[in-house]
DNA sequence: TCATTAAAGTTAT
DNA sequence: ATAACTTTAATGA
């Protein structure tokens, strides 16, 4: 979690709820609040050239929401969606700047949480170009797995869908699907009734 | 080699 | 029931 609830709720933070798919902020809103999401599955996506859906990044429980908007001057470039039923924390903009200068401890934190959301793009930036299949999709799922405390092979249950790992990649879900099955008869997944096993 | 299209089966809501 | 996801196969860049 980035900044305990309580502290978040004594300076006046609104729970708000939202259903799956409901939008949270849209591309081209201006960064006016910081979110935390309390409960819930949250996607940052946009849509290429002409419709693909490109997911930049997953959220979960604990997290806060396009936080790094909120140091600059620029609308969001990206779409914040629920894909769960949500409950989340939102401060006004001002107020979350008045915490950071009050608690040193928060805004190292956040510089923390910040580096690493700056790490992931690094290591998808780099998979995104060039790169086969199988490399893209085994770069994302050593990330995932790499925040488990069990990394005994095929201990970690990937919690996407593939339609998402394709997302997350740039692939076609039609690749991804024949790249996990080539993986599988590599021995580099199992398959569980279509979970995957890394 | 991978994307795209289409068609069909499966799971979740 | 309907939508979302998974899978296979054919075709094209």
């Amino acid at each position: 979690m980035v900044i305990k609830e309580e502290i978040l709720q004594s300076v006046g933070a609104v729970t708000r709820r939202y259903r799956p798919s409901e939008i949270i902020f849209n591309e081209g809103d201006v960064p006016n609040y910081y979110y935390q999401i309390v409960i819930g599955d949250v996607k940052l996506n946009n849509y290429n050239d002409e419709g693909k859906e490109i997911i930049q990044t997953l959220l979960e429980d604990g997290q806060s929401i396009g936080e790094s908007l909120l140091f600059m001057d620029k609308p969001y470039p990206i779409n914040a969606i629920a894909l769960t039923n949500c409950t989340i924390l939102r401060l006004p903009k001002t107020v979350f700047f008045d915490l950071l200068k009050l608690y040193p401890e928060i805004c190292l934190d956040m510089n923390k949480l910040l580096s690493q959301r700056l790490y992931f793009k690094l290591i998808m930036a780099q998979n995104l170009s060039s790169q086969n299949p199988t490399a893209k999709l085994k770069v994302l799922m050593d990330y995932l797995k790499s925040f488990q405390k069990e990394q005994s092979p095929y201990s970690f249950r990937i919690p996407l869908t593939r339609q998402q790992m394709a997302s997350l990649t740039g692939l076609c879900v039609e690749t991804a699907i024949r790249t996990i099955k080539l993986m599988e008869r590599n021995k580099i997944v199992k398959i569980e009734n279509r979970k995957i096993l890394y």
